[in-house]
DNA sequence: CTTATGTTTGTTAACGCTCACTAACAAATA
DNA sequence: TATTTGTTAGTGAGCGTTAACAAACATAAG
């Protein structure tokens, strides 16, 4: 096989990876799958990874990435009404672009097998826990706002989104996420405003 | 190992499947693992089961027979206020009694992996959205109710409910589901009323 | 009440298969 | 020449499942 310098093979077998969940499920990533799809032999894929595990932590990198990516297109809306629209698109455009990353983005299961990866997993959640409610909070203090805990309803719109992702990834990705996303900032406007 | 009717035995092996997936996640149900627990050989727990499959369908059975009490439950409750707050509490109030639970009842991934789970699994999942959707539907012609598209709506309920159950295992169950069912009551009823 | 008969629920031993992972070696690159 | 990225071949362990047999139980005739 063609060679490659680790940093690009690493990058393909987490793309693999993540298609193997997506398709069908994490039961069905194995070493002997991912080297066939990355067309290289099993072997190689240690070249690259330590073990099993290290690959699944590089999934959660990826994970990661978004979260860090979501956070700087939220740092450069202004007012927080736009800053908690955009929490809710970008995660409808991303996803709407990374259809397979609807398999991993939300599934904390898979990532409670070791404590190296609940460890990661934790910090993830807790980065993602921490952005929505300083989006909630400004909301509170500049916009005249229902007097609801920001906990609270941070966990309502973190919890509305997963819903309509999972019903997305359940009806086939039949319908169109973006177009939903406005409609539910709408939603929220006129629940908590 | 002493005998049992088929009922018994399957209704055993149900619960430390049950248990064996809460502990190790799905990953860890095998049918050695399983056999072991329950404390019959192997081969025997195919007098009582098809396959694997077979099992994971009873687990199925188990979230449908929730399913059913929850829905005799609300049944009993006379406004749509109450069936709301009873709707969420007892699903809170089950969870409690049956930790356990907590990690098969919102796993959808498990049950995708053949067409039988996925169509059971999707028959179960509409009745829940039916449920909750004709309660929102019920307090929308009774209350004065916030102009939210019930759908949406339900969405929003099951959702966060998702979300605390979701938190409450992830914190390793260290606080009061009851009480927090209390508390989101209350905090929906200032948002939508 | 005892005994024969069929059914159900268990056992031991083994099947073929896939799993994650490694040792030893080869070719490409620096 | 040394390092990195690949290969082939094989490890032991666990997987779901089955064949063959044994003991417990239910039923009904002697």
């Amino acid at each position: 096989m063609a060679r490659l310098t680790t940093e690009e093979r690493q990058k393909i077998i987490i793309d693999e990876a993540i298609n193997i969940i997506h398709e069908g499920g994490y039961e069905s990533l194995s070493i002997r799958e991912l080297a066939k799809r990355v067309k290289i032999s099993e072997p190689a894929i240690y070249r690259h990874f330590l073990n099993k595990e290290d690959i699944v932590l590089g999934i959660l990198s990826r994970i990661s990435d978004f979260e860090q990516h979501l956070s700087e297109s939220i740092n450069k809306k202004k007012t927080p009404k736009e800053k908690l629209n955009e929490f809710i698109c970008f995660h409808f455009r991303f996803l709407e672009k990374n259809k397979n990353m609807t398999s991993v983005i939300f599934a904390e299961d898979i990532f409670m097998q070791s404590s190296i990866l609940k460890e990661k997993l934790m910090r993830i959640l807790s980065h993602r826990q921490k952005l929505i409610f300083e989006i909630i909070n400004e909301v509170k203090t500049k916009n005249k706002i229902k007097d609801v805990d920001p906990v609270e309803l941070s966990k309502i719109i973190i919890g509305f989104i997963r819903m309509i992702v999972l019903e997305w990834k359940l009806s086939g990705f039949s319908f169109s996420l973006e177009e939903k996303g406005n409609s539910i900032a709408n939603t929220f406007g006129k629940l908590i405003f």
